[in-house]
This record gives C-alpha cells, structure tokens and sequence, in this order.
DNA sequence: GTTATAATTAAGTGATTACTCACTCAATTA
DNA sequence: TAATTGAGTGAGTAATCACTTAATTATAAC
C-alpha cells in the first residue's frame, strides 16, 4: 500500500502512523466499519494511544477530510491547473487539456485512497461537502473559467456553450477514467495511457458527429 | 421519503417495509452505520422480526443489491436504452440522445437511494462490482456499440473514435449531470432540466472547438 | 543513580451491536 | 369447542464497539 504524504500536516510518528492506517481502512471498509482496535494493530500501536492523539473516531476522520481539505487543496488539488492554465496560454488547446487531464489523473492516483473517503462521506454528510464544494470545486470552476474565457476570446473555443456544461463534462471524463482504472480495473486494462487520453481529449474538443 | 418499487420481488407486507426502511437508512448512513434497531422502528416491526425474514443484516443489504441486480437490471436500467435505441433509428441522433439522457434521469431519480446504495457498496465489496459489471455496464455497453455502430454507418456519428471512449463519456455526462442534482443540489440549482440536456448534447455531439 | 516527566500500554469500562429464543395470541383446522 | 399453528414480539445474549485509566516503561535532567 502506497502512502500518502502528510508532511505539511507536522504529526509526529505515531500521529502519522494511525492516520496512514486509518486512511487505509477507512478506504477499504468504510468509516463506520473500520474499527479503532484495526487501526491500532496496523499502525503497530497500542489502542489507547489513537485516543491520545485523536479525541473521537470521528476526530480522525476530520483529521483525514477537513483538515486535508482546506490545508493541502490548494497545494495538491489546485496548484496542478493553476499552474498549467497560467504557463500554457499560448500553447494549444490539446496540449493544454492533455497537461491538464494528465496531472489530474496522476494527482488522483498519488492519493487516491483518501480522495475516496472524501468522495464516499460527502455523500453522506453534509458538512463534508460543504468543504469540497467550496474549498475544490468552487475554486477548480473559477480557474477553468478564467482559461475558457480567454480561449474563447482567442477563437479557439466556441462561446456560444455554457462553460459550467463545459467544465462538468471535462471533470466528469477524468472522474470516469480514474473510476474506471481503481474501481472497475479487473475488467478494464489500459495498455497505453496516452492514447486513452488522446482519445478521450478527441471527444472533448471534437464532439462526435461528423462534421 | 419516496418508496422504490419492489413489486417484483413477491415481498410480503413485512419484508417490504423491512426493505424500504433499510433502503432508506442504507442511503442516508451507510450499510455499517444504519442499524438493525432503527430499521425495525422505521418499519414498525420488531427487531425478531427482521432477523426471521432476514437471517443477517448483510442478507439485507444483499437482498437490496444482488437481487435487485439480477432481477430488476433488465426490466429498470437496460428496457428503457432497448426501446428507444430500437424504435428510433430512424430520426436524428439529436433526438435519440435527448431521450435516452432525459430517460436515464428519470430512472435514476426513481430509483435514487438504491442507486446510491450500490454505488457506494460496489466501491466496497467486489461482489457486487462484478454484479454491476455483469448485468449493468456489460449489457449496457452492448446495447450502445450496436447502436453508434449503426449511426456509424449512416455516417451520422464518426468513425475514427474509439466507441468505449463515446460511451464512458455520454455515461459521466449523465453521472455528474445526476450528482450534481442529488448531491451538490444546494449549489446548483437547475431552473430548466430540458434546456441543461440540450446543452450536454450540444458538447457531446459537436465539441468545444471552434469548427 | 535518582527523580520527575512524558509516552505508551494492557486491561479494563459501559454502551451498543447483531442476533436469539421463550413466549404470546390471533387465525386456522380438527 | 378444542387443538394446533406460525407470525410476531421484545427482553435477553454474547460479542464487539469506542473510549478510559491505572500501571508500566522510556526519556531526560541533574
């Protein structure tokens, strides 16, 4: 099992350990299910200490969810397309999309495990997607919104869409692909990312009539 | 709280209020969180009862999933594309695709807390990956290649894309277009759900790219 | 080496869980 | 009318839960 980074959260050893191992559990079983005595064993400590460092089983969680969003989304989530975005205007619309999409999918998989708790408890709780909504989504739509708004200024890409419509199909084409490769991965095997993204890229900026 | 049709089933008075009230509960907390206590009293049944037409509470979650699955997937989920892919090769694609996205909504919407349940458990348990996979996706894609390839051929729809590719993305089209009313409601309020279809389309079908 | 302090543990705690079972009672059959 | 049934109950059960605490060990200062 692949770790995630959690430098910048400042725990100490053991902190990091149950929070990796909680990571890990609550990803592969739920929250609810994942119990503080499983916990313990995988992070090689004893149960009494996870109540030390962590006041609830929920205070995990928070730890995990809340904290990671507000402190590390912008680093981790939208520094990727800011800098993309900013660095890339002159270039081409593919290669842009094709940075874009890449660096997401890869930004995905770097911490895949706990963007699934996030993804599964903001189903559930409302508090949770609050966080989401305004400290990812909302920033990730005004970023897009400023680079189509320049690239249809450019000629490059239509106006007469709705950018959100826009916006929407892009993220929901990664959000499939990631799907696709980490939940439904058994029956769909990739060869060749590249041309998987090419091919979804084609899709995206071409539609699929013929013109 | 709208209640799903289980008529199918064959279900006697109890188990179907056992079902629903655990759909419900399912939904809202997870499988792990709901409890055999607050489904007897949300169904008005004693907890005996549950456990004499259920003998675990995962049989409950099973009857919910495996069963509705294997049962229901023909009747609910694949018809609906059936029919309309079948009795509408004839007019135009704009058409066909307008009704099969406003037609999987409806179903979705019908069905909403079971869909959610799968979702979510799938994520979890591979059993029930491969039951989605086998009588869902599998079937579903089937259905859609027989069709683009006829559209293919009328030189309606393009040739030289990859057809998994066209199918993940109308399907993310329409996941995010049902997340982002179920789940993010709050933040986005759609005043007119024909006019957001046709938009979807729009970009489906011709793409962001200045032609 | 002694002492004070902090970190860690193992063995708890009461509460809650999924599940059982002895019993009830209305409906059916003899 | 008596005998039988079986759906339904809810208090009870062992197991397990999140969480606590008293005892133990490690660390550090002198």
């Amino acid at each position: 099992m692949k770790k995630i980074d959690l430098k910048e959260l400042n725990l100490n050893e053991k902190e990091e350990k149950i929070l990796q191992s909680s990571i890990k559990l609550f990803s592969e079983k739920g929250f609810s299910a994942a119990t503080s005595k499983e916990i313990a064993k995988d992070a090689g400590v004893s149960e009494g200490i996870i109540f030390k460092y962590f006041k609830t089983k929920k205070d995990i969680l928070k730890a995990i969810l809340l904290h990671l969003i507000n402190i590390l989304s912008e680093k981790i989530v939208l520094k990727g397309i800011k800098d993309i975005f900013k660095n890339d205007k002159e270039c081409d619309i593919k290669t842009v999309l094709k940075k874009v999409i890449y660096d997401r999918i890869k930004m995905v998989d770097k911490i895949y495990p706990m963007a699934q708790i996030i993804f599964m408890e903001a189903i559930l709780h409302e508090e949770i997607r609050d966080a989401v909504y305004n400290n990812i989504i909302k920033k990730a739509m005004e970023i897009f919104n400023d680079f189509y708004f320049q690239m249809a200024e450019k000629n490059i890409l239509r106006k007469n869409v709705d950018i959100m419509v826009v916006f929407r199909s892009i993220l929901s084409n990664i959000a499939i692909f990631i799907a696709q490769k980490k939940i439904f991965g058994k029956y769909f095997k990739f060869e060749n990312i590249d041309k998987e993204i090419d091919k979804v890229i084609d899709v995206i900026l071409n539609g699929i009539t013929v013109q």
